[in-house]
DNA sequence: TAAGATTTGTTCGTATGTATC
DNA sequence: GGATACATACGAACAAATCTT
C-alpha cells in the first residue's frame, strides 16, 4: 500500500503523519489560526489509532506549527512558529557545538554596525526611549556581583531589543539569538564582574550615544560607534573568559 | 502535588514530562548516543502512562534530542542536532516570516566576504577542488529551462560547501541556511533563466576567481571578490524577481 | 449557577514488530 | 530457530477543560 519499503530508516507512523498533516498545511496554504481536523477525523482518514494521531501533533507542536485547545470549539490550529520558540530550537543545536566567543564576535562584528546604520532615523520616539531606558539602568556602579550580572543582562537587552526593531526579519532573529547565547553565557559561565572597568564604561557610553546617533538619523556615525562598540565588548569578554580559565586552572 | 495552579497555559503532562528529560540531560552533562531510561522505567519515575511517556519522546525526537531504537539493547538515547535538522526547524520560522531577496543579501553582503577572507590559505587540496569541480560544472551554457534551474542550484551549493567548511560553527551555519533559503526561493518562484547573461556569467567567473584567493591565501583579495559577487548576485536576483512580478501582473 | 455537550487529555490492557543473543 | 527485551500500535474507557444554554 504504503512505497516505504526501501532501506531508509523506517519513519514511525506517528512522523509520517506529521509530515503528511505539515503537507496538506502547506498545499493548503493555510494560515495562523486555520484550524486542523479533529483528532477522530485524522484517525478516520488516516487508518490510524488515537494514539498515533496525537503522538503526531505533538510532534508538530514540539515545533512551533500547530497548538492546540480542549473544548467545544477547540481542535488544533495553526500556529505560527514565535520567534522566541525558533531561538530555543536554535539553541538545542548550539549546544552541542561549543562556539567560542570570538565566533559569536565574527558574526557580531559584520552585523550589528549594519544593523545600526539601517535603523538610523527609522525609529519611533517610544522605542528610542526605551532604548536610552536600558542603557541608562546601569549607569550607577553595582553594588554587588548580583547587581554586576544583572547590568551585564540589561546590556545585551540593549542589542537584543535593537535587534526587535529591525525591518529585516532575518538580520533582527539572527542578532537577538547571538545576545541569547551571549546571556546565556554570562550567567552560567558567570562572565559578569567586568575586570576592566575603563572598558565597561566606555561600552555604557557607546549605548547612550548610539541612541543619539539613531535618533539624528545619522547612518555612518551609528555604524561607527556600533563597531567600536564590539570591538570593546570582544575585548572585554575574552578579558572575562581569560579569568575564567585562569580561575579552573590555578 | 504540583506547584502549577497559577495562570500559565497550563502545559500538558507530555510536555512537562519532555521538559523534565531535557533538563535531566542537561544537568548530568549526557553526551550523543548516552542511553536514557527505558520507557517502562519513566513510567515508574514519572507515574504515568505509557501513552504520555511517549508523547514525550517524540517531542524530544522532533526537536533532534533524542533518537530511539527497537529491541534488545534499545531505547532512547542522546542524539546530537544535527545541522540539517536545525535547518528544517528555522526554516519552518521563516516560512511564516516572507523575506524579501534584499532582507536576505543585507546579510549576505555582510557575512559573505568576512567567512571567504577567514578561509584563505586555510582549505585542504581536497576541498578547493571540489569547490572548484562545483563552480566548473556549470561553465557550459545551459540547454533548457531544468538545466538553467540546475546550473543556478549549484552556484548556492558552492556557498553552502564554503561554510560547511568554516571552523566558525555559527557562521557556517548562518550562510548555509542563507543558501537554502534563496534555492527554496529559487525552485518554488522559478528565480532561474538569468536574464542578464553578461551578469550570471561574471558570477560564474567571480567564483572560479575566488578559489584561486583562497588557494594563494590572499585574504583581502578573496573579500574581495565575494563583495563584489554579491553586489552581483543581489542584481541578479532582484532582476529575476522583477521579471516574476511582472509575469503575475501582466 | 448549573447542567449538558464537545473536544482534547490520560490511563490501562493487550497484541504486534523488531533487533539481539 | 527460539527466547528475550525492548519499542510500536491499537482500542476502550474515563478524566478534564471549555463552551453553550
Amino acid at each position: 500500500m504504503d512505497g516505504t519499503k526501501g532501506k531508509p530508516p523506517r519513519r514511525s507512523r506517528p512522523v509520517r503523519v506529521a509530515e503528511e498533516i505539515k503537507g496538506w498545511v502547506v498545499a493548503h496554504d493555510l494560515r495562523r489560526g486555520d484550524k486542523l481536523p479533529s483528532e477522530t477525523e485524522m484517525i478516520a482518514r488516516f487508518g490510524v489509532s488515537k494514539g498515533t494521531v496525537r503522538e503526531a501533533m505533538r510532534i508538530l507542536e514540539a515545533q512551533g506549527l500547530v497548538q492546540t485547545r480542549t473544548g467545544p470549539g477547540g481542535g488544533s490550529f495553526v500556529g505560527e512558529v514565535t520567534a522566541e520558540r525558533a531561538k530555543e530550537l536554535l539553541a538545542n543545536y548550539f549546544y552541542f557545538q561549543e562556539l567560542s566567543v570570538s565566533d559569536i564576535y565574527q558574526v557580531r562584528r559584520a552585523l550589528e554596525p549594519e544593523l545600526a546604520a539601517s535603523l538610523a532615523g527609522k525609529l519611533s520616539a517610544a522605542q528610542l526611549a526605551e532604548l536610552q531606558g536600558i542603557a541608562e539602568a546601569y549607569a550607577a556602579p553595582a553594588a554587588d556581583a548580583e547587581e554586576e550580572m544583572q547590568q551585564h543582562v540589561a546590556s545585551l537587552a540593549f542589542h537584543a531589543r535593537l535587534a526587535d526593531f529591525s525591518q529585516n526579519r532575518l538580520l533582527g532573529f539572527i542578532i537577538a539569538f547571538m545576545a541569547r547565547i551571549l546571556t546565556d553565557l554570562t550567567v552560567y559561565r558567570r562572565l559578569y564582574e567586568p575586570p576592566n572597568f575603563e572598558l565597561w564604561d566606555r561600552g555604557r557610553r557607546h549605548q547612550i550615544d548610539l541612541v543619539e546617533a539613531l535618533r539624528a538619523g545619522r547612518a555612518e556615525e551609528a555604524r561607527a560607534i556600533m563597531r567600536s562598540h564590539m570591538e570593546g565588548a570582544e575585548a572585554l569578554m575574552n578579558q572575562q573568559e581569560a579569568r575564567v580559565l585562569r580561575r579552573f586552572i590555578g
